[in-house]
RNA sequence: GGCGCUAUCGUCUAACGGUUAGGACGGAGCCCUCUCAAGGCUCAAAUACGGGUUCGAUUCCCGUUAGCGCUACCA
């Protein structure tokens, strides 16, 4: 696709209304992207238009979020650039002057009907079989009278003189052509009461100032393509190269991704929020790789890709058309699996703050060496306390003796290698082979399996009877708590 | 209801008229192995349906069906 590449000016326009969902992650990762795909700009907007719904969180949870994830933007909040201001509320007389203009071409109207009689007329409409919608009664208001009521302090709004007749063809990357009849279409509301314009004339205005290039956008909006066709060409502009993304769809398959965290059937938290993924220790490589392949492919095989390789690979020409169903699963593996490849010390190092929010005494030196052993064992980091409690707890979580019965042994068999065990353990020298060693010549010596050996002692040591390898735990352990604890074990099968 | 979008394994997807329809997640099995993982190998699993166009349709067109989205002085 030959596109200059200073041209390329591209956005994501949230609205501050809630916390920051995966599928605004989404539009957010295929601009940014796109746009440090072609070397352009990636412009952050706030489109806080609707003062009803305006949650003042909601703009502390987005920029977390996207720094998280590393979606760094080029303008914006928080960074400035020179076609601001970024955030809407500031930009009220910028949309006032277009309605002006409108107002006076005639592509708009005062309209001074009452929500209540909005509502009367769709209702009566809809009874009659027919669409419900506005029935265009201020339209044919003489504009000079209308105007001198608007002066005198008449609560209005402005709509837009939609074309009644005829259709228009809009031109969509991702979905080609789509064609929409005029006559299905409203006068839909520009100018709020307040004076406040809607998302339409708020979202044409600034991306023609902002220069946008292209909108990167959710599907919902295509029914809206029209109408913003229509005011960009009223206004006497071109619209920008249009490309609706398919949208992300419920694990179930059922309507859109939820906006509310739901659980799932084992009572596992199914996160939505961006800030929930980061919390439960989701590593941003993974989301994004995650991200970008909700929608979007590069070839026949290639799913591991860093961002990097997604910036250079990326492109438009290869985003799906249909919709993508969220799966959770698929999620996991890349977490687990950019866990993996991690670097010891980077991992320990992200470790930490989970290790702590659990309770423990997590120094760096100690996480170090546990960090490997549980590398292959987490899929993502909040998992790791569970999984790790043992190297960091004084007093083991209460567990059942017979966990500690060998397979194919009784409690006499589980107690004798116990007591084999510890006398080995107590003379060895603590390094794994030597461990090894000894203890593979111990069960040797009571003429038993090795595997019958090793098992109750990792269940006295570590209280369970999956856990990391054997001779590392007992290395990292050291020998005073391996001790003690298998002394303990020894006494819980007696009694 | 109206309008719009979409339609390949359960899920994410590849194929840009000619392939034994490929890969990944998940599932099953085997191997490795001190448990659990991780890893390796193998298997099962798809072109929604009906018409066209074409020598030939997963691919292009139309219809049906289904799913989803929108239908506010919300975005």
């Amino acid at each position: 696709m030959a596109i200059p590449s200073e041209a390329v000016r591209v956005r994501y326009a949230p609205s501050p209304t809630g916390d920051f969902h995966v599928g605004g992650a989404r539009t957010a990762l295929f601009n940014y992207l796109f746009a440090r795909h072609h070397g352009g700009r990636f412009v952050l907007r706030i489109e806080d238009t609707d003062q009803k719904r305006y949650n003042p969180e909601a703009l502390n949870w987005l920029l977390r979020g996207l720094r998280y994830l590393g979606l760094d933007w080029d303008e914006g909040p928080e960074t400035g650039g020179e076609y601001g201001p970024y955030v809407q509320t500031q930009r009220l007389e910028i949309y006032r002057e277009h309605t002006r203009r409108l107002l006076e071409s005639g592509r708009a109207y005062r309209c001074f009907c009452t929500p209540e009689r909005l509502e009367a007329v769709s209702r009566e409409l809809q009874e009659k079989g027919q669409n419900p919608g506005y029935d265009r009664f201020c339209r044919k208001l003489d504009p000079e009278e209308a105007a001198v009521r608007a002066a005198r302090g008449e609560a209005h709004t402005v709509r837009f003189r939609m074309a009644e007749s005829g259709e228009i063809t809009v031109h969509d990357l991702i979905r080609g052509d789509i064609t929409f009849q005029n006559a299905n279409l409203q006068d839909t509301v520009l100018m709020k009461s307040d004076g406040i314009p809607t998302y339409h004339l708020a979202n044409v205005v600034d991306d023609r100032l902002m220069k946008i290039s292209h909108i990167l956008r959710g599907d919902e909006w295509v029914n809206s393509l029209p109408l913003h066709v229509h005011l960009y060409r009223a206004l006497g502009w071109e619209p920008p190269v249009m490309a609706h993304l398919p949208l992300i769809l419920n694990p179930t398959g059922k309507g859109k991704m939820s906006k509310r965290e739901s659980r799932a059937p084992d009572g596992r938290v199914m996160p939505v929020f961006v800030r929930r993924f980061e919390e439960m220790g989701y590593l941003p490589e993974a989301m994004i790789n995650y991200l970008a392949l909700l929608g979007w492919s590069f070839d026949d095989r290639t799913e591991i890709m860093s961002r990097q390789e997604l910036i250079e690979r990326f492109s438009l020409e290869r985003v799906n058309a249909s919709p993508a169903v969220w799966n959770y699963e698929k999620l996991d593996h890349l977490n687990g699996y950019y866990i993996r490849q991690l670097p010891v010390t980077e991992l320990a190092e992200r470790l930490l703050p989970f290790l702590r929010a659990a309770g423990f005494e997590a120094d760096r030196e100690k996480v170090l060496k546990v960090a490997p052993l549980i590398q292959e064992r987490i899929t993502t980091l909040s998992d790791a306390p569970a999984v790790a409690n043992f190297f960091f707890l004084e007093e083991l979580p209460p567990y059942d003796a017979a966990e500690l019965v060998p397979a194919k042994g009784d409690a006499g068999m589980a107690r004798i290698a116990l007591e084999k065990a510890r006398e080995a353990l107590a003379a060895a020298g603590f390094t794994q082979a030597e461990l090894e060693a000894a203890l593979r010549s111990a069960a040797g010596d009571l003429k038993i399996k090795p595997g019958q050996m090793f098992q109750p002692i990792r269940v006295a040591v570590c209280g369970r009877k999956a856990a990391p390898p054997l001779f590392e735990t007992l290395e990292v352990l050291g020998r005073e708590t391996c001790l003690k604890r298998i002394d303990e074990a020894i006494r819980k099968l007696q009694s």
